[in-house]
DNA sequence: TAGCGCAACGTTACGGGTAACTCAACAACT
DNA sequence: AGTTGTTGAGTTACCCGTAACGTTGCGCTA
């Protein structure tokens, strides 16, 4: 026990007085050895601590590794730290292992960090987010190994898509807002280098309001995370601009919370003096005494789909290539009841 | 281009008419070859999408690999996310990767993920918590690697420890409250099987109030997730069980925001009526019209810090056993002002 | 012009494990 | 006794890249 350097299969063998390909038989489980011969070997793993070298086992070419990559833009969002949870606790079930990379929002370090993970060799990707630079779509191609987008559903993946459709989230909440007789609605988010999901929305948000009738008076696209303060004074640099917003619909619950808090230290009532909307239903939502209105998706299912799609690819059984989760929209209380 | 199968580095050298070695050298960027050499062997890799496969340089034995496995209990809360972006993101500026594991706070979990991913041969483990299984102590010792366990502080641990003293914010929370002249004080938390940072801090904030003469008279361990909802129906129970508590200590903010609106439903004052007191410091309190009494821990800077100290440890420089993060005792206004 | 140094490149061996094959010993038949 | 089959275990080749060493051919010096 207690050696400096790894111990070897070699050096069990040896111990145990048979060859490296018998010790390797009884590792695995394959028969074709004695009991004694099993017992001795065994008795040496033991006693040498051996820990087997997966790396020879996906080197020696017949099997793939349990690595998994997993890209995620970053983890302040708690809806993208509620993905990974999903994803990697349904991996570890698989016995396959999640390798992390955060990509900060941007195609240049997702890129970087596809080239890097590729060299370990992984049986497959999750990718969040369905654009990515050129060089990473053709790396994509080569490598041969099954590739899961995830986020924002994408109806001509490069492998498989699981998600949600973001454009007709943010419509159906335009809808409803126009519904209730919203005519003047701001929005508040973040801005990053590449079109994203939130933008989608902002899409979808659009063309329902419009189609309604009324009208986008401001959008606020920030250069800053999508977390609570920014929200807050997101919100406060939105109402300085434009006296008549009637509702404001925000990227995401953490922003429409800042703005909520905004309001009420300014006094004024929500939803009575202004309409507050939200995306993404966090958790902190079940213990507030209003519903914030929102849209539920079911991150941490989300990050399960992705993880399911990806080991029924690699077991070969079919897979369409195409998973909605689904979302539901949230009506709450933080907008007003009725056409007014 | 658009192979279905890897390309090698030997296909590489052949396409350029030069042997693997003149390849292995180009790419390695070593120096012994002609200019024109390396054009023909970079066209080629151009040409092939040719990946290096790092597996074998590892596996080649001179070269560790740039793996960093590293176990986080759960991703639900809020702080754990945090604590791993700032491992990921330093990581990755040094070119390593992390291998997650989610060991949902059970010591067979950690063993069980640790077996595996050390069969992966990764450069170091970060582990969180001081707390292992005899099997795991083992496997780790014998591994020959870096190890750094965080979040407990560990005067003497396997290898490195950083993190930051759990009795002593306890105990100063404690002290404080009980400053204020608190002194029937419940306490809501959840339980695990295993010693954890949150029973510190719980022993360290009932000496402080009993050395004040005070009584922590109530303690709810609840068998749930520590996040909002558990803290808001923990509360509930707590108050029906124990009418006189003047203030309550929550495990963490999570916790004790679930408190704040159980208050705010019920129509009780906080803090005339009763005090709260949490720990952590969510990103959320910033946008709160009242700050939480709590204790500041700036959990991304541990993270970090966690992955500078293997980086060092890695490139044998000279590295201290251990790293205090330090906390920030946080007044905040869900408690009274003064003695009382 | 032999002798030497060096740039440029090739050859071999190795690492840990596994597939495919070979081989020896022995039992159960005809 | 000779044939066949079974079982247990060893041998060889291979995966991909790199260290260490060997080889070639050129230019320069004495």
């Amino acid at each position: 026990m207690s050696k400096n350097k790894k111990v070897s299969l070699s050096q069990v063998a040896q111990a145990a007085g048979v060859s490296k390909m018998t010790a390797s038989r009884v590792l695995r489980d394959e028969g074709g050895y004695s009991e004694d011969t099993r017992a001795r070997v065994m008795a040496q793993v033991d006693a040498l601590g051996y820990l087997p070298n997966r790396l020879a086992t996906v080197f020696a070419g017949d099997q793939g590794s349990t690595f998994i990559g997993v890209s995620i833009p970053d983890l302040g969002n708690e809806v993208f730290a509620q993905v990974l949870e999903g994803i990697d606790r349904k991996l570890g079930t698989f016995g396959y292992q999640s390798v992390l990379g955060l990509t900060q929002h941007t195609l240049q370090e997702e890129e970087n960090w596809i080239r890097t993970v590729l060299s370990w060799q992984p049986a497959g990707l999750i990718l969040t987010g369905r654009y990515h630079s050129a060089r990473a779509t053709e790396m994509l191609r080569n490598a041969g190994i099954p590739v899961v987008e995830i986020w924002d559903l994408n109806s001509s993946p490069l492998d498989i898509s699981v998600g949600i459709n973001h454009f007709d989230s943010g419509f159906d909440m335009g809808r409803y807002l126009a519904s209730l007789g919203y005519g003047k609605i701001g929005y508040v988010g973040t801005s990053h280098d590449t079109a994203n999901a939130a933008t989608e929305r902002l899409n979808g948000f659009c063309k329902a309001v419009e189609g309604a009738g009324g009208a986008v008076v401001k959008q606020l696209c920030l250069h800053d995370t999508a977390t609570y303060y920014p929200g807050f004074y997101g919100t406060e640099q939105l109402l300085a601009a434009t006296k008549d917003v009637e509702c404001i619909y925000y990227q995401n619950d953490a922003m429409a919370f800042g703005g909520l808090q905004y309001c009420a230290g300014k006094g004024l009532n929500v939803p009575n003096d202004i309409g507050i909307a939200g995306w993404g239903d966090l958790p902190i939502a079940s213990v507030m005494n209003r519903r914030l209105t929102s849209c539920h998706v079911s991150h941490l299912k989300l990050g399960q789909r992705a993880a399911e799609v990806m080991m029924a690819r690699l077991s070969e059984e079919p897979v369409t290539n195409c998973h909605d989760i689904g979302f539901r929209l949230i009506p709450g209380s933080t907008v007003r009841n009725s056409g007014g």
